[in-house]
RNA sequence: GCGGAGUUAGUCUAGCUCGGUUAUGACGUCAGCUUCCCAAGCUGAAGGUCGCGUGUUCAAAUCCCGCACUCCGCACCA
């Protein structure tokens, strides 16, 4: 199973490692990347500003981590970013209280009711322990923030579980001071923080994790007024049906209403040709249109961005139209303003997001270049050149005969250029796969004919193909095969 | 959180049933030799609180108990 070899060779080549490993109490769902999981993520995140922060012209902010309690009264999260939870007194098993009152009694008890309702309900109707029938203690909420307690007397206070609301309660000032006009998107990368009751496998269920969030501003009367449109009306998009998958343009998709309108087809399009660079395998992917039952709290319309993998398919992306629902909370709350002049019209703007999984979608990334090449005994993670965290090895054939200082010479004009690593240790072939192992693409090999016409080998990744090129020519040639597209 | 299985070096693993010298092997890593191109060979070396903590015992990787983590299922996943 490939879950398996990526997470071995994430172990074996310092990609990720779990947290605190050393110490017996360190806890799940926390893991940290290691440098070459580090050099890729950089990588995927300057894609990631290219493909859609500068294309789109957002504005990106970095805000704090740690934000005041009214800041997630006002968005719902210490209300609703809960569950109603109920234990047995005898086995200890945690059912979720709606959804057990639901299948013992068919009384439906909306999710955020107060905790009483849910146990007059269960007293009235004597619902009891569905495992052991044993007797069920009171209601309790739990909610998925981690608190913390600011200064010496505990203010409170919260890890954000999204990184958006910074951009919501930032957009007032941005929007003045940016100079914005709508549609305009914020963008954030940075740390959110939920605490998952049971995290798992990995970078895919963390309690500590990335996320890349766009949110775009518009005004909603002006959804189908989008000239930029026209870049993308060609690009394809593969939407989940109820049976089938099916492949439209961006175009078609509006046309035909399975997306209700240009502004949202504009930025799945952006996103389509966002992840098609990634070298993630666009095949195994889909836009599936969330129902009623499965969207935030938030959302009017969703589409989640999920890709398939030997796992089952991950979602990358939740794609949220929020519409008014942040900026007006927020607006109430703090008695601020968030409304903006669009021309003449005066409105509250909507609220579009593609919030997007970082360590997921590197994952996936991971998952879909990892290739057990059995035929040559290696493993190759063939992703895209310019996501390698290393981009190059600079290599000695033998270390003898003056060949480790010709190799370090060449090593010293391109290490700052390029990603490098420097080997003149062992065989030339292990040297190769070790490469290979953490998606190299070149291989620059000095071997006796260097000291003869200065030139190299230069040998490609997937291949193993080589060829000799002058050594003045190779930082050119790294630069076109390595730039971002 | 529940149930099941597991945790021995960077990775994989033997040993555990039935407690007894210095914890086994492979791969990987490092140094040297060799080698003008794909995990070759030779020599040598480093690397372990046997997940953590208790208990039983003259003696615990091994037996008891508790905890943590990992994996699988259930539940959960704005």
């Amino acid at each position: 199973m490939n879950y398996d070899n990526v997470m071995k060779l994430a172990l074996e080549r310092g990609f990720y490692f779990p947290s605190c490993e050393v110490y017996g109490d360190s806890q799940a769902g926390f893991w940290e990347y290691g440098p070459n999981g580090v050099s890729i993520k950089n990588k995927f995140l300057e894609l990631w500003r290219q493909q859609l922060v500068r294309r789109d012209r957002m504005l990106e902010i970095d805000g704090s981590q740690i934000m005041s309690k009214s800041v997630f009264e006002a968005s719902g999260h210490l209300g609703n970013f809960a569950d109603p939870i109920v234990k047995c007194k005898e086995c200890k098993s945690t059912f979720r209280a709606d959804k057990l009152i639901v299948d013992a009694s068919e009384v439906e008890i909306p999710e955020n009711s107060d905790l009483n309702e849910f146990d007059n309900v269960i007293k009235e109707k004597a619902i009891s322990c569905p495992k052991c029938n044993g007797s069920l203690d009171n209601t309790k909420k739990f909610n998925m923030m981690f608190k913390v307690g600011i200064g010496p007397e505990e203010e409170e206070a919260y890890l954000r579980p999204e990184t958006c609301q910074s951009i919501f309660v930032d957009f007032p000032r941005l929007f003045k001071t940016m100079r914005g006009k709508l549609p305009i998107g914020i963008a954030q990368v940075g740390k959110s923080f939920r605490n998952e009751i049971a995290p798992r496998q990995s970078l895919l269920r963390l309690r500590e994790f990335y996320q890349a969030e766009i949110e775009v501003f518009c005004n909603p009367n002006k959804l189908d007024v989008l000239d930029k449109f026209s870049e993308i009306e060609n690009t394809t998009l593969r939407i989940q049906n109820e049976q089938e998958v099916v492949t439209v343009t961006c175009k078609q998709a509006v046309e035909s209403g399975i997306i209700p309108n240009k502004f949202v087809a504009y930025y799945l399009g952006l996103l389509s040709e966002f992840y098609e660079k990634t070298g993630i395998d666009m095949n195994k992917s889909r836009f599936r249109k969330l129902g009623e039952k499965e969207k935030a709290f938030y959302a009017e319309v969703a589409f989640d961005f999920e890709v398939e993998t030997t796992i089952g398919w991950l979602e990358l992306v939740a794609c949220n139209y929020r519409s008014d629902y942040d900026l007006s909370s927020h607006a109430k709350k703090s008695k601020e303003k968030f409304e903006v002049m669009d021309n003449d019209e005066k409105v509250l703007p909507h609220v579009f997001e593609i919030s997007m999984g970082i360590d997921r979608s590197l994952y996936c990334v991971l998952e879909h270049g990892y290739r057990d090449d059995k035929e040559n005994e290696r493993v190759v993670l063939s992703i895209r050149p310019y996501l390698a965290p290393v981009h190059v090895g600079i290599l000695s054939l033998v270390k003898k005969d003056g060949l480790a200082e010709k190799t370090n010479d060449v090593y010293l004009n391109i290490k700052t250029k390029f990603d490098s690593f420097l080997d003149h240790a062992g065989a030339i072939g292990r040297r190769y796969r070790r490469l290979d192992e953490i998606g190299a693409p070149f291989a620059i090999t000095i071997d006796h004919q260097t000291k003869d016409d200065d030139t190299v080998t230069i040998r490609s990744r997937d291949s193993m193909s080589q060829d000799r090129v002058k050594i003045k020519d190779l930082e050119e040639i790294l630069s076109k095969e390595t730039r971002f597209p």
